[in-house]
DNA sequence: TTAGCGTATTGAAACGCTTCGACGATCCAG
DNA sequence: CTGGATCGTCGAAGCGTTTCAATACGCTAA
């Protein structure tokens, strides 16, 4: 492998010219400029990133922590990665990828300055990585909102905003008796950030429309769905409108209401809350609330690469929920209009 | 951040010392490995991975390129990325996740030394990639076959045998007319080397079987799904037995056949290619051949590590099939046994 | 003519680690 | 007792960049 050094012999020119013409931190005459670059095209050269790291204390790399736990669904955390690597390849930057049950890697990629930043998803309320991020050198934006932040940027669909909004859409299309199938009780019982702010949103909501809502857990397995599709229809027999705020779950508990001869559209609305291209490949074109997972994923490495160049303040993003109406809803009970 | 040099002083020996410490490469006497020890805890000390891996050119990172193509399905695309995360960590390795149009990323990442090996998923039989990374320094596994694998390793699921597999089982129930509900279009006109290998091995066997068989490509949509169903039913009306090669359609196409009013299991006889889970969570448990997504995975990294640590040669594995009868196959026409 | 300035370029000192050769000490065989 | 191994430790030379201070070279202004 060419180094530097080849290079700048190659062209004539010191090894700092041959550095500053890469990263232009310094004025280069245009012909000066143009022996190096012709030398670098010539042998091939590419700057070892280690070298380069050790130097410069600059990595290149952020570090993504993506969930893969049980309970949530792999496509929309897929959205999200692609978001991030994505939108991390305009910066220049590599992303490298921690999971789980990896808890350990956060210190050993912050203390051993292998990223510049990080993203985290998938936080609880209580999330025992957020201490040790926060800590950490690296600027770092969660993906999801704790309790407490401790100083970190967080960006989400607000989830409180999405509750709110199905139910207003559902209480002013004529539905008296709405629910939620949300999602699965791991994902509660863990105090996942975006379960717990729906809920909220929905039950305020619920409150000042005047309706009523039930609420059930729900595993994203075809049983889990039956099961939360029946109890639903046993506890709260006079529901006609549903929130589904689980993608796993979704196409099972339209089989459900399906089998139970309930006509999804006619009989009972539905409204998902998932990304659209998940709202649109279901047995009927569903009405849906946005999760915007890419753009998310995008908005995150925006924030964090601010926060690395400038020396920006943390801050938050709630994006506002957006509901698109499709063939899964329809006036209920009290006629249109709320 | 402490170095190498404060937990020298702290501990009263030299900087190679600690080196050796933490690499095990020389025999240190006890008492002095424990006040090293003592000092690294002492002082918080991390390594700096770019120093480390300018002096040892290892990084102790593998790039895993996975597609995040369109017709692929992504649940199964994470259960690769988790088996590779997970095994990787065993090997004391991060993960650099690089996607689909990123080919230029190849190049930085081995020309640049930010990874020590790569695990290339999704591969084509002309594979462009391929030639690019044999010429690399970093060893390479790839999951898939090219055509030609320029002396890397390969692994994969050994499809043209599940073809065969799949076939003899509906024929030994004694189905005569069976059909392939395949990958979506742009995966074919990919030449994704799974596919073209499940046709071979399906055509092979429905030839010395004395059966015939329809294949019909499918997109992995509700729609594709239906047509490909409707197609079918309409090309080969006698068809008794498919065999779904495609985890996004496959609740689709079952959901079509019910439409029709055609029972899986009693009037038709399903054999799913996909993930154990998949299989599992269909409305129907699915007979099927397991695709051992996270296993494959698992031992891209065993077979790219082996061949990091000793020179061994390359290899290529393809895990034998194993198919599970569930309740969506049953007897067909010629009564059971073939 | 010279002091002073601005611009393009250079030299050399880091950056934090690994690793090779060397060295002193201890041990055993002869 | 001596010569040669063996063992544990050390010193120093890299590894390939970046970056700061310094320099060289016209300029213009005095």
């Amino acid at each position: 492998m060419a180094t530097i050094d080849d290079v700048a012999r190659a062209a004539g020119v010191s090894t700092s010219t041959v550095s500053y013409v890469l990263s232009g931190k310094r004025p280069i005459s245009a012909p000066t400029r143009a022996r190096v670059e012709r030398a670098i095209e010539k042998l091939g050269y590419r700057p070892h990133a280690g070298a380069r790291a050790l130097a410069s204390s600059r990595t290149n790399v952020i570090a993504l922590m993506a969930p893969l736990r049980v309970g949530v669904s792999v496509p929309v955390i897929m959205q999200f990665v692609a978001g991030v690597v994505t939108r991390a390849r305009d910066f220049d930057h590599d992303v490298l990828l921690l999971t789980q049950d990896d808890v350990s890697g956060l210190d050993r990629v912050t203390s051993g300055s292998m990223v510049d930043a990080l993203v985290m998803m998938d936080i609880e309320a209580d999330d025992p990585r957020v201490p040790l991020v926060a800590a950490a050198k690296q600027p770092t934006v969660l993906i999801g909102l704790p309790e407490d932040p401790e100083g970190l940027s967080c960006v989400d669909l607000d989830f409180e905003a999405a509750g709110r909004l199905a139910v207003r859409h559902l209480a002013g299309a004529g539905h008296t008796d709405v629910a939620l199938i949300g999602s699965p009780p791991e994902v509660l019982r863990r105090h996942t950030s975006y379960a717990e702010r729906m809920m909220r949103g929905l039950r305020n909501q619920a409150k000042s429309s005047g309706v009523t809502v039930d609420v059930e857990a729900c595993d994203s397995t075809p049983s889990g769905a039956t099961e939360a599709v029946d109890t639903l229809l046993a506890t709260a027999p006079d529901t006609t409108g549903i929130i589904v705020h689980n993608e796993g779950a979704l196409p099972h508990v339209l089989a459900r209401l399906a089998d139970r001869g309930i006509v999804v559209g006619t009989d009972m609305s539905v409204v998902a809350v998932c990304p659209t291209d998940v709202a649109l490949s279901q047995r009927i074109p569903m009405t849906s609330i946005d999760l915007p997972a890419e753009d998310i994923g995008k908005v995150a490495v925006d924030m964090v690469m601010a926060r690395l160049e400038g020396e920006q303040p943390s801050e938050t993003r709630l994006l506002a929920p957006v509901l698109t109406e499709r063939a899964s809803s329809a006036p209920g009970p009290a006629g249109a209009l709320g």
